[in-house]
RNA sequence: GGCCCCAUCGUCUAGCGGUCUAGGACGUCGCCCUUUCAAGGCGAAAACACGGGUUCGAGUCCCGUUGGGGUCACCA
């Protein structure tokens, strides 16, 4: 490690597009892991493939992480002590330690063009070899570099790598992995655009940034051991590495991706960018939560935590080091765990007020506020409030069909009836307010020898439009007595039209 | 295919040689409550991949098989 003890992670993600949901829970882990030994958290745009690049995906990454409550120490914005934050803003860096590599006899340039290497793999493939490049440019002499040079040809620096023993490390996760060296690639350090290639260029902003702890998901053990030797080539300490597991798809079949998103066999969308979950109306307290139980667990059998607690108690070797698959449909438990028993209605209120706007309605404060109870213990997302309860919000009522009036074991005309006697009963009714409205239909029933339900039922239709919506009573309270009538009498237009 | 890793209920997981007749959670199913839908309460079904070892004793250690995943770019 460094002079300091500091335990320092990093995030380096590519700017190649939105923030998944995979990269956003090996960042978290990473966080987790500065948070919980009081050290820093640095973000670092691994922005070194021109072709890929995407330039509103370094915003996109800061906004979603705010969104998600883990925050930075350093990164481009805040800036730090280790700046730049940006690879681009560092090629010097990468093109002077690749001279001194090829300085130390570590690494060589290699003058292959795309062309010959992609013939050097197919006559590999040919040959029943693995493919790879073959180190024909390894030892070139300064005769036939210049040759190479004259021909106009711009060369890559290649990594010199052992071509015997073995490498063991020793991961946090992971545990011990060995690799033969024979195995082993004569990795490209710097591309002849200039730019460094992610081997080269992590190991030496970890080194230069003073990265204690290097977390990344496990698709990076395989290069793992030509980091090791790059890291001994330059004669520098190596960080500890924590290789995480990667989530596959909820079937368990391949990593999540994008490319693989759409829907799980019961049904239920995969969502796989963070921003769709924000859009689709889940609490960020609650992704968090979510994320952190894959592959990680509280340690007793709590599975509802704040993350200031999965913090003090985050232990990267607990980490499970398997890959699992997508537990997607956990979520929306969790997320209604947070809306009923994590939120008072007041706040909940809040949060609603936006997917309601979003779906055109017009928010009245007031009613939001005592709407905002009722749907508390039924809504598993945000957006679920639309649905259930939007009608609060619609200007014009859309009142029910006939078939949805007409309550089990009831006809149209017994219908008609029901609410013409209820109707009645309201009109004379001095306080419209749950529990009187309840009582006086309670006696409804008695008159008429019906269920709860059917009254019940019926005048949910009737007043709410919807066969599913938060309790009658409370609705038509709420609706208010003059529109309550009006919708009453409506229903039984539609049913005697019928 | 080469290399690397992984392997407990459908899924996420607890289990770090005996306390495991394998625990929790989601989901599923049943019952209760109930004006719909939820929520809540109670309960049920559901797993140590297989085969060898090691050991007095193995879900826990070792080997193999099988299965799964990852990776083999001038992308990260």
């Amino acid at each position: 490690m460094t002079a300091s003890n500091t335990v320092r992670t990093r995030f380096a993600p590519s700017p190649t597009g939105a923030l998944h949901i995979g990269s956003a829970r090996t960042a978290l882990f990473g966080w987790l892991l500065a948070r919980h030994a009081g050290g820093q958290f640095v973000l670092r745009i691994e922005d070194t493939d021109q072709k890929r690049y995407v330039a509103e995906s370094e915003q996109e990454f800061i906004d979603m992480f705010a969104w998600l409550g883990i925050d930075f120490d350093e990164s481009p914005q805040i800036g730090g002590d280790y700046g730049p934050y940006r690879q681009s803003e560092r090629l010097d860096h990468y093109q002077k330690w690749a001279q001194w590599l090829i300085d130390h006899d570590k690494a060589y340039r290699a003058y292959d063009t795309p062309e010959e290497l992609a013939a050097i793999n197919e006559q590999r493939r040919a040959d029943g070899l693995p493919p790879g490049y073959d180190r024909r440019h390894r030892e070139l002499t300064a005769e036939q570099e210049q040759a190479f040079i004259d021909e106009g040809r711009v060369p890559v620096v290649r990594f010199k790598v052992p071509l015997t023993g073995k490498v063991v490390v020793n991961d946090l996760v992971q545990g011990h992995i060995e690799f033969d060296n024979s195995t082993l690639q004569d990795i490209v350090l710097l591309k002849s655009d200039g730019f460094p290639t992610y081997h080269l260029a992590h190991v030496i902003d970890d080194h230069l940034m003073q990265i204690s702890h290097v977390t990344r998901s496990n698709e990076w053990v395989p290069s793992l051991p030509v980091h090791v030797h790059l890291w001994h080539a330059f004669g520098w300490e190596l960080p500890q590495y924590a290789h995480l597991p990667v989530l596959l798809n909820p079937n368990g079949k391949g990593k999540l991706s994008k490319r693989h998103a759409g829907f799980s066999e019961s049904g239920k969308q995969v969502l796989v960018l963070v921003k769709e979950f924000r859009e689709a109306g889940y609490l960020p307290e609650a992704v968090i939560n979510f994320l952190t139980n894959i592959g990680w667990n509280f340690g007793d059998e709590r599975e509802v935590f704040d993350i200031e607690e999965a913090i003090e108690r985050f232990d990267i070797g607990r980490v499970n080091p398997a890959n699992s698959a997508y537990p997607i449909e956990k979520l929306d438990w969790l997320n209604g765990v947070y809306i009923r028993e994590k939120m008072s209605a007041e706040t909940l209120a809040g949060h609603l007020r936006k997917p309601l706007e979003q779906a055109g309605l017009n928010v009245d404060e007031a009613t939001l506020q005592v709407v905002a109870p009722l749907v508390q213990t039924r809504i598993k997302t945000l957006n679920d409030v639309v649905d259930l309860a939007g009608f609060f919000f619609k200007p014009d009522f859309t009142p029910a069909s006939a078939d949805d009036l007409i309550q089990r074991k009831m006809d149209t005309a017994g219908m008609i009836a029901m609410l013409q006697h209820a109707e009645q009963r309201l009109k004379t009714l001095d306080d419209w307010q749950t529990d009187a409205l309840h009582s006086a239909m309670l006696t409804v029933v008695e008159e008429l020898g019906l269920k709860n339900g059917q009254v019940f039922g019926g005048l949910r239709v009737a007043v709410t439009g919807q066969k599913v919506s938060t309790p009658t009573f409370e609705s038509m309270e709420i609706i208010g007595r003059d529109e309550s009538l009006r919708r009453i009498q409506q229903a039984i237009n539609i049913l005697q039209a019928g």
